[in-house]
RNA sequence: GCCGCAGUAGCUCAGUGGUAGAGCGCACCCUUGGUAAGGGUGAGGUCGGGAGUUCAAUCCUCCCCUGCGGCACCA
């Protein structure tokens, strides 16, 4: 028999007889390694402990030690383990697919009433017994035909259709365990008894569509979590509800922020603390805009159709906008409008007043632009996607060979904005030339030479996107992590040679002749409304001192300290602090609790004692302990903290 | 938009085929209290909207609206 050579991670290597499994490998080695194996690395791949390797090739043993792949093989099984019980439950149902996802699992099935959370209940159960049946799972290769004909035969036909899409030549993997089956590529554990039978829990049903195509059958799919250990899991739990107190649409309501309501739906009422949040980042990009040599514009909100015909907003968007017909007799004219959907279409005609010169470029045009999108009723989401927000929106207008300087410009731009804003940290997407696109080849190779020419000059690494960008020029999106690892794409930078083109944007050459400029469409934040929303999310609602809606108030302790209570609050509002009187007739306690829980970063407590020696007693947010200290050292040091950063 | 769930006082929620209740909040009174809820009294509801069944609907049925969790979407 061939002998092959297998190469272990320590670099020794070892002859085996071709055919040979990781298990038997496993085996070869230790008695006690055959035992705790769960799955191999061979060239890379995840391998399942059953199945033969042919040729000499490099492999890593694993155990439940190794995260990365304990975790995908107990997830993946699980998947299946769900599906059985499902089956075994109700022998109707048909099953789909089932893939690992972040933190667990989900699989769609096909039947006739969706799941109640009363079944997750009994499904979770049943998976439970099925472990501890402890079934050994074994994979066979089936040939196409044989495949097709057992799903008919056991009228499961999407898994008849998954085959179909599978190509030809790969092999047909059947999976078992006990007398239950799914069409699975693997890998998987040995025996079901694997799987922790207390690390795991189902969340949740939710409707999902048949290969995610909205045209197709509606599925009910069950979410699962599985951990390699009850700890684990708790953790991960406690992890949700720590998400959800932090959910921005609750912190608004007890910071007293905005509110939503049914006559505005998918538009936010900002309360004066959420405007004051609002607006203060506004005015930092605003500063931060000016000093990195944008103009700042303003367009109208309500345009005529024929500007959306032109830029071919019209076409591919219609369904998405506000449409403001002038249909009444009172008009003089006629006419259909639209709520702006965005920008670029408006900044286009700035720019096309008056001839421009490639001294003028780049043109750095910037907006708060107000927008309208008619997003779909299920895609509202608190602050977080909403159909009227405002983006901190630009355009830069410039020529082809300024493309990778602005880009790099704007990388620098955005990493000052995130840092200022608490984010350390952001993650780039370069999404290039996808599939259906306009214009010629030498033209994306040269932009997107460029951007990442620029990615690399300002030192930053990407992920590359292939295939994902726009169909009129690659881009750049940037996505930022916040405090409990989640990520929000908020920046994009995208080049754009089509709307010039459409809406005739032009400049006047060094030769003379008239060019088209490109237009760089950007932004940091994305949009205010939902960047409020991060910010509130990731900071627990204990924003920065500078961006704190109520930064101080003065509390006090008896009510013969009013006076001082109220020189105090006009020397801090004087100082420009957002300062507020407490003289309420409650006990401290009861006002220390009360700004507390709105997130009010410092409170001044002025009793009898601070009256007469002119003092006050700081407290901050979090902090049990408290300082007293004179007023006029307070004041400078909380006004010097009150500076927002890019004023530093 | 699609699937499921929900909508009762400002907020969080209980409840019943015979037109409603708690806690917090709010108002007033007592209390002047030293760092996360002092006490008392009181006001407050077209039970999301519309239609139907019924002697009678907040409750049952249907339609709509809005929200929530997903899916799809996100220029």
């Amino acid at each position: 028999m061939a002998q092959i050579s297998l190469t272990f991670p320590d670099g020794n290597a070892r002859d085996f007889p071709a055919g040979v499994t990781p298990a038997q490998v496993a085996a070869d080695i230790s008695n006690s390694l055959a035992k705790k194996a769960i799955s191999a690395t061979v060239n890379g791949a995840h391998w399942d402990l059953a199945w033969p390797i042919d040729a000499d090739a490099e492999i890593a043993i694993h155990t439940m030690k190794d995260d990365a792949q304990a975790l995908e093989l107990i997830r993946h099984d699980m998947a299946h383990v769900m599906a059985r019980a499902v089956q075994e439950i109700w022998p109707e149902v048909k099953v789909t697919i089932g893939p690992v996802i972040e933190n667990g699992w989900y699989y769609d099935f096909d039947r006739q009433d969706p799941f109640t959370p009363e079944d997750l209940g009994a499904i979770e159960a049943r998976m439970k017994e099925i472990i501890n049946r402890r079934d050994p799972v074994t994979t066979e290769v089936w040939a196409r035909d044989r495949a097709v004909a057992f799903y008919e035969a056991n009228d499961e036909p999407y898994k008849v259709e998954l085959i179909d899409a599978i190509p030809g030549d790969k092999p047909l993997r059947m999976y078992w365990h006990g007398h239950w089956q799914d069409l699975c590529r693997g890998p998987h554990l040995q025996h079901t008894g694997q799987l922790p039978a207390d690390a795991f829990k189902l969340m949740s049903v939710a409707g999902a569509y048949w290969r995610g195509d909205s045209d197709r059958p509606m599925l009910q799919r069950i979410y699962g979590v599985g951990f390699k250990n009850r700890d684990d899991l708790r953790k991960y739990l406690n992890f949700l509800e720590e998400a959800e107190k932090r959910d921005h649409r609750r912190l608004g309501r007890e910071m007293d922020l905005f509110h939503m309501q049914e006559v505005a739906p998918g538009q936010v009422f900002w309360h004066p603390n959420g405007w004051s949040i609002y607006t203060t980042l506004q005015d930092y990009m605003r500063r931060k805009q000016r000093a990195g040599g944008y103009v700042e514009v303003n367009t109208p909100q309500v345009v005529d159709r024929k500007l959306w015909e032109a830029s071919g907003h019209w076409d591919k968007y219609q369904e998405h906008m506000f449409i403001v017909e002038v249909d009444e007799d009172h008009a003089r004219e006629k006419t259909m409008n639209a709520l702006k959907p965005m920008n670029c279409p408006c900044h286009v005609q700035v720019y096309n007043q008056g001839l421009k010169s490639y001294r003028d470029l780049p043109l750095r045009m910037a907006e708060f632009g107000s927008c309208n999108r008619y997003e779909p009723s299920g895609a509202l989401h608190g602050i977080m996607r909403v159909r009227g927000f405002t983006q901190d929106d630009a355009h830069i207008f410039c020529t082809e060979d300024q493309i990778e300087s602005e880009c790099a410009k704007f990388i620098d731009f955005l990493t000052s904005v995130y840092k200022d804003l608490g984010f350390d940290s952001f993650e780039i997407m370069f999404a290039t030339r996808p599939e259906k696109r306009v214009g010629s080849e030498e033209s994306w190779d040269h932009v997107e030479k460029a951007l990442e020419q620029a990615i690399k000059a300002t030192g930053n690494d990407y992920t590359l996107d292939p295939g994902e960008g726009a169909f009129y020029g690659p881009k750049l999106d940037f996505k930022l992590t916040d405090a409990i690892g989640r990520e929000w794409q908020c920046g994009t930078f995208q080049v754009d040679p089509n709307l010039p083109e459409r809406l005739g944007a032009t400049y006047v050459g060094e030769d003379g002749a008239k060019h088209r400029p490109y237009m760089l469409h950007r932004a940091c934040l994305g949009s205010f409304e939902r960047f409020i929303g991060i910010l509130i999310e990731n900071a627990s609602g204990k924003l920065p001192f500078w961006l704190a809606p109520r930064q101080v108030v003065v509390a006090s302790i008896v009510s013969d300290a009013d006076d001082y209570v109220n020189e105090v609050t006009a020397a801090l509002k004087a100082a420009g602090l957002r300062a507020e009187a407490d003289t309420r007739n409650e006990k401290i306690n009861y006002k220390v609790r009360e700004h507390s829980v709105g997130k009010v970063p410092v409170i001044l407590a002025i009793g009898q004692r601070e009256v007469e020696e002119r003092t006050v007693t700081l407290r901050r947010l979090g902090e049990k302990q408290t300082q007293v200290r004179p007023f006029a050292d307070v004041l400078d040091d909380l006004a010097k903290e009150a500076v927002p950063p890019d004023l530093r």
